[in-house]
RNA sequence: GGAUGGAUUCCCGAGUGGCCAAAGGGGACAGACUGUAAAUCUGCUGCAAAUUGCUUCGGUGGUUCGAAUCCACCUCCAUCCA
């Protein structure tokens, strides 16, 4: 099977500029191809998860990837797909994110011996004179093509900045610059990229007289139409300190039947025939389906041992309600008053409640276990003695810490 | 620069002197049912020493016994005019 067939039966290809000539070009290792990261944090998350992934399976292919970097567009930001203002970094958070950036970066794909290339666009952005731009570059954009264009039509109701406006021609320099400096004749990105990336290609006709490709992923939505890798709490960071394995582990162990065997194909490695005999599974089968989709991806993004410690941890915990690598959480003497410290402390100090009203609802409502016995006293007191080697409580279904007095 | 409309809690959105910690919906959280899924039903959703107290309706001052609500100034947003 060849790489751009594996990629469509994973359902990866969103649009093409060039279905026959894409097809040619990395079947045959021939592509140098870039996909654009803005440094909006400090932790790449799973939406750039997909991006690596593809990054790899191009690389594996043979053809050369170019992780761009964008410091430079990651000072205007990129209005697609928002409908309000983006936030503006100061110029120390925008490079802090890129070195966080690169390191996640190397442990994904191979840069070594020219294999592959990470560059910034700060390095020729930031420099940018601005009437030249605007007689070289600005010409040959039309504002008229550029308002109809999806990310901004969106937009458009809620009002654009002049500054987001420019995303767009700031990223089709980019893909010029790396035509020129690097013989990149590709691009890829989410599906959200797509005018931004036609802009390039356009703005390389125009200038050069040659032809560059562009190429969109599907963009990862659930079944109700949201991006994944999305919590309350914000994105699902790949960094272990910002979201732990375990809590990576759970996110996917938990995406709803509808979706599972979708984000095995698009996410994992797995090969195609073992997918799609999983796609005959039904009801609670699917549940083991979501298991190796955990497991997979926290192997691919944290490494086996930590997949395997995600894996069993929770599997103990849900079956019997115990686990030897759960989260803990510390109380010191401080936290004990006359030698006694309230159920409601308890659970704000190992951290399964947020403040005190919250701690006294979930209580109320018969959300709290202590040792697996349900608690629903408000007023209930632990000593010192009581903690033992430790005692593991629980908040809601999913939400568990073993608390240990120091 | 001018005219008009607007800013309310996580989001949308009611509220136009006291009955307001503020309707309704969404989301989130918890419970029941399940498969760590979805759907459904129920509860709950500012903080706290919790039948009470404290802090919130863009900001700052003011009027009043009392202000989300009235007045002044300011900031921001939308639409129209330049």
């Amino acid at each position: 099977m060849t790489i751009f067939d594996e990629l469509k039966a994973r359902g990866l290809l969103a649009q093409l500029t060039d279905e026959e000539e894409i097809k040619e070009l990395i079947n045959n290792g021939k592509a140098t191809f870039y996909i654009g990261f803005d440094p909006t944090a400090d932790s790449l998350h799973v939406g750039h998860f997909m991006a690596l992934c593809l990054m790899k399976r191009l690389q594996m292919a043979g053809n050369k990837p170019i992780a761009l970097i964008g410091g430079g567009t990651g000072m205007i930001g990129d209005p697609s797909g928002r409908s309000d203002m983006r936030t503006m970094m100061t110029k120390e958070q925008i490079q802090h994110n890129c070195d966080c950036f690169k390191e996640q970066m190397s442990r994904f794909i191979d840069f070594s011996e020219g294999k592959a290339l990470m560059v910034n666009n700060a390095d020729w952005l930031l420099d940018l004179n601005y009437v030249e731009v605007l007689r070289e570059v600005g010409a040959h954009f039309s504002v008229n093509r550029m308002l109809t264009a999806e990310c901004y039509k969106q937009r458009m109701e809620k009002g654009l900045s002049f500054l987001e406006f420019n995303y767009m021609i700031m990223q089709s320099y980019d893909f010029y610059m790396l035509f020129q400096k690097y013989g990149c004749n590709m691009q890829f990105g989410g599906d959200d990229q797509w005018s931004n990336m036609l802009g390039g290609t356009e703005l390389i006709r125009r200038k050069l007289g040659k032809d560059a490709y562009a190429m969109t992923i599907t963009l990862l939505l659930n079944s109700e139409g949201k991006k994944m890798g999305k919590t309350q709490k914000g994105a699902v960071w790949l960094d272990p300190n910002k979201t732990s394995p375990f809590e990576f582990y759970q996110y996917w162990r938990n995406v709803a039947d509808a979706d599972v065997l979708k984000c095995i194909r698009m996410l994992t490695f797995l090969p195609l025939e073992e997918i799609d005999k999983m796609d005959t599974w039904e009801g609670s089968q699917l549940n083991q389906a979501k298991e190796i989709l955990a497991y997979e991806l926290t192997k691919l993004v944290h490494g086996e041992e930590e997949a395997k410690k995600a894996q069993e941890g929770a599997r103990a915990l849900f079956s019997t309600g115990n686990a030897a690598d759960m989260p803990t959480a510390e109380l010191s003497d401080e936290d004990f008053a006359e030698g006694k410290i309230d159920l409601i402390s308890v659970l704000v100090k190992s951290g399964l409640v947020a403040t005190r009203s919250e701690g006294r609802r979930a209580i109320e409502q018969g959300g709290v276990s202590v040792d697996g016995e349900k608690e629903t006293d408000i007023k209930k007191e632990y000593e010192k003695t009581d903690f033992g080697d430790g005692i593991v409580v629980k908040r809601g279904k999913k939400n568990f810490r073993k608390v240990v007095v120091k």
